[in-house]
DNA sequence: GTCTATACGGTGATAGAC
DNA sequence: GTCTATCACCGTATAGAC
């Protein structure tokens, strides 16, 4: 991958973070990027669709490389998604609460509109949760137990991703970060 | 209120929960409404980020309105919000899950550009907040504990209807609705 | 109140020179 | 690989007739 290629899909995520799908124009892109304006539809000729679908896998790939290696940082499961959740909220804090990834804001305008984006925001999600499940079956819950858990989590997760954006505050997802490792502990322990 | 006036509304809050609001546009709102082209800036001079605001406040307004009716049909509190969630899934459902209220997509749109739009979302979930409060804290909690409990439901809720939008599936939103009974009796039992 | 016409800029996309 | 020019279309917004 060239240098230029991967600066016009680093200054997409940017963008889509911040405005989502419709609201990035193609001109922005290459405003952003520093990249040649020839180039756009020279590296990706099947157009926005391509690129946006790119971008999303490309910030997907790195978040969940993020959360396992963050989750296995510390021994305890609960303890380590509880301080990986935390970590989010010093990011989204520090990013003036535009951050946080394209997906969520990205999975839920495309739905109606490009299957292709969706499917690429479907399979991140399922990356995300497959990390989650893995490290959540280590608190002794069976396999079906720790599906359940990943997909409240990351529920849990999104919408306190959103709370904070609404609120320009990082409290709803502190919140979240603390009631879920409260929560669960209870669930395993029982 | 006349009622172009009031279909304008409508027309705009279909359009908004299916595409967001950069993608809708003046010209289709006029449309899906059936209004007379002259109408639009006539009964909004103030344009675009007016209607949208009079949108979100609208589709906020019937939300809070029926999850207040909801939450009091059953004597339980967990049991009725249960019901409620439940019952938000069935909607989705049919509406192919493209729907659950402007305000969602609409909220994190607008989070970076429009400070107008902002508000309106922003006072609607403090309205949905204060109505899951009133109602869970007639479960003994204190305060201070229904205000938690209120805002992690509302994530929840939020992340539950972005899952099931993106995996066209209703089962993320009821594994939210059980799980939510289940957890929030325990933690009242204890 | 509503209509038509239009201004003006932006959009995604394509063609062809270099 | 990149640039420039250009396409047809869309967007929001406004003006003025009726």
């Amino acid at each position: 991958m060239t240098n230029v290629r991967e600066e016009i899909i680093l200054a997409t995520c940017r963008l889509l973070e911040k405005q989502g799908y419709p609201a990035t124009g193609l001109n922005e892109i290459v405003k952003e990027s520093g990249a040649p304006k020839g180039s756009l539809y020279y590296y990706f000729p099947e157009g926005k669709e391509q690129i946006i679908s790119e971008a999303v896998r490309y910030a997907g790939q790195i978040l969940v490389e993020r959360m396992r290696t963050g989750l296995i940082r510390v021994d305890d499961p609960l303890q380590a998604l509880y301080e990986f959740i935390n970590h989010q909220a010093d990011q989204v804090e520090k990013q003036h609460f535009t951050a946080g990834s394209p997906l969520t804001i990205v999975s839920v305008e495309a739905a109606g509109s490009s299957e292709r984006i969706s499917q690429a925001c479907r399979a991140v999600y399922d990356q995300i949760e497959a990390v989650l499940q893995e490290r959540l079956a280590c608190c002794g819950l069976t396999e079906a137990e720790a599906a359940e858990q990943a997909r409240l989590t990351l529920a849990s997760l999104e919408g306190g991703m959103i709370l904070s954006r609404v609120h320009h505050s990082a409290a709803p997802l502190r919140s979240v970060a603390r009631h879920l490792k409260d929560s669960m502990k209870k669930a395993v322990e029982k």
